[in-house]
DNA sequence: CATGAATGAGTCTTCATTCAT
DNA sequence: CATGAATGAAGACTCATTCAT
């Protein structure tokens, strides 16, 4: 009846969940999607078996990482709502939600999976939905996004650009930033006429040395 | 694959270099990199050791299909390099090579990777750099890019859009041109306004039902 | 096979692992390093992973395998330094170890290898080397030994005798002692003048027929 | 009915054979049993095929390196037969044989084999024994040799020496010396009473160091 | 005859997942 | 409930041998 936990196992079982996200957060966004559940249990300091009982599989922990981001999403769509214009606000988002997208190198590969949507997702995502709805939909009526361009379209693009960061992250983590922008004003051009890309081409793959940034 | 060869290969060998590569692309591009070498050398109807015997590992054998890609490059850019203005050159050779890409699932992986980059892919590289830059600077001189975009941004941008191909390709081979378009269209703007976005949005990611196209 | 662990292994673990132990010794002892993991598997009535848990690879399972004999060295050169006089001693260690060796087809093809020394066996190896010395420096301070010879010395003269049990174990089993005791007296003399040879001389490599032991 | 060669093809068939053998017993001498087929021709400077046309397997290949060893082993036994004494004799030959063995380490690998010897190396050995069988018997007149010690003793002498080069011939190829004259010692002991050992004991297998010879 | 292309069984090793303790 | 031992299906790669050119 009242919210303290009855039943102390409960504690326990929360506790080493956590644990296990926290891990698996980590070891994900440092290595992709190739760690082995060993690895993450002997990260979260529990065996394998614990990891097991709380997410059926491989997939149904990504899962719940996901639903973590989602929750960042939600969050940061709250935020750059309150933006007093809905360019800003868009802007912001997509920033933002690049940002997110660019420092975890699972997250791509998850949503690549088809697995890993469960329910808790999926109301989350219904929730971030409609919060990214409202914002592109404040832009549109400032005239400020490309025509024909929709809440629907946000999850690509900002995927487009995480695809750019697992490239990168390794030798300039903040490289995607100047497609990111690219996008973004693409999308929702700034107020007065957009500038110069900023940051450096990226190196072509396979070449060794790291191009700087011209003057 | 390749016009360089040292020696040439008996008549059998070609065939059956022949059919390997076929086998791998097509394999690779419908399944990514997780097809094994006994699948490829299952699919091209020969024994695993033909195949081991033409590419000395399976990063050889994608550097070889990478090698092909790359002519493909080259060509497109020739030919797109005959286009009488800069823009349209610029925005044929973009969507071309996007085109490319979005045929072919491995290809973005390949490039992620350390190993398949021989001498052979170097060389073409080189050319395919030069014509690409030649094409862009036309542009520049017209005043049709993006202000500070380069020909080194060229890759970055195709493979952007290679990863929507890559999420894409089963349930809408076509879905990626909506964002191809705004990202050409981000780089090189059409002659007058850019219109509304074509095609339809993702069905996001998780989602199993296709959107269709609105009116 | 250890009694150094560093904590204990599970009830089940510690059985697989002797099971796992004993195959290898007898496969590897049958049949030489040829032997497959999944061989011993097999043998042990376990699943190749199991194998793999114990022991990193098929080197680390040689090493445990040698660990065993250094312990059983040990344990000879223990008895045998107990005798009263440093000849009995010592031509009952070397008599000893050429046995043990004799026993296991293995062993010799592991100590060829650099890998399977681990400082499991390092120490144990430093141990028998003490004794052995003692046993050595004995012997010689009866006048009883090949002048030159040392301690170190032991393992080549057992090693070789090894070989010939190696090339004689299917046929003739006990063929080795008939070169076993030609060394041994070459190194350490028997108290009176060493009579003929025992045994018969192995049947030449290539025959088949079995040589009878002469009258 | 001339001895020139009416068919050349039978001249080019006796090179080819040639050039394999001695890329054979190069290869082999230097790496072992385990260098492959492919290797060999290589060497040798031809196809795969040809040898499997001189050889009909890895086996025989092997038989003809070892015939080889069996001529030279024939022509060390006749000079060593030349040496006014018995005890000279024997103790030549086995020294060289020793040599010979220690100067190739397929040969033991070689002799561990079952299928190796054909009707040209039978021939060979004959020859070869009742050589032995010759020296050994004179020595044995002249009271020069440990008592029940045979001719069909000498191979095995001598493969247990060969034994020891196999594992010292990277770090100090004439380390068996020591325990090869210990041996032959103990079979034909020289005119006066033995002096020390020669040289230093072998440095225990897994030691990094190499040991220095006492003083 | 020589060549070297093709074969495919066999080797080692990894890792997602299950289940006894 | 937590643990980590056990499982075994793959996967990458090798090489002795055969056979088409």
């Amino acid at each position: 009846m009242s919210t303290t936990a009855v039943r102390p196992l409960r504690a326990d079982a929360v506790r080493n969940r956590a644990l296990v996200v926290d891990a698996a957060r980590r070891l994900f966004a440092e290595r992709g999607l190739d760690v082995t559940l060993h690895d993450v249990a002997e990260a979260a300091g529990v065996g394998v078996g614990t990891v097991y009982r709380r997410f059926p599989d491989k997939d149904a922990l990504l899962a719940g990482l996901l639903a973590d981001k989602f929750e960042a999403l939600v969050d940061l769509a709250e935020t750059a709502g309150r933006r007093p214009t809905g360019r800003d606000a868009l802007r912001d988002y997509l920033l933002g939600a690049m940002e997110l997208r660019a420092s975890d190198r699972a997250l791509s590969s998850a949503v690549l999976r088809a697995a890993p949507h469960t329910t808790e997702t999926a109301d989350l995502r219904a929730t971030l939905q409609h919060l990214v709805d409202g914002i592109v939909d404040r832009a549109r009526a400032e005239n400020a996004v490309r025509e024909g361009f929709t809440g629907d379209d946000v999850p690509a693009v900002t995927s487009m650009i995480g695809s750019i960061a697992d490239r990168t992250r390794e030798e300039s983590p903040e490289a995607w930033r100047r497609y990111g922008l690219l996008v973004v004003d693409a999308v929702c051009p700034p107020e007065g006429a957009p500038g110069p890309l900023v940051g450096a081409p990226l190196p072509p793959p396979g070449a060794t040395s790291c191009v700087v940034s011209p003057p």
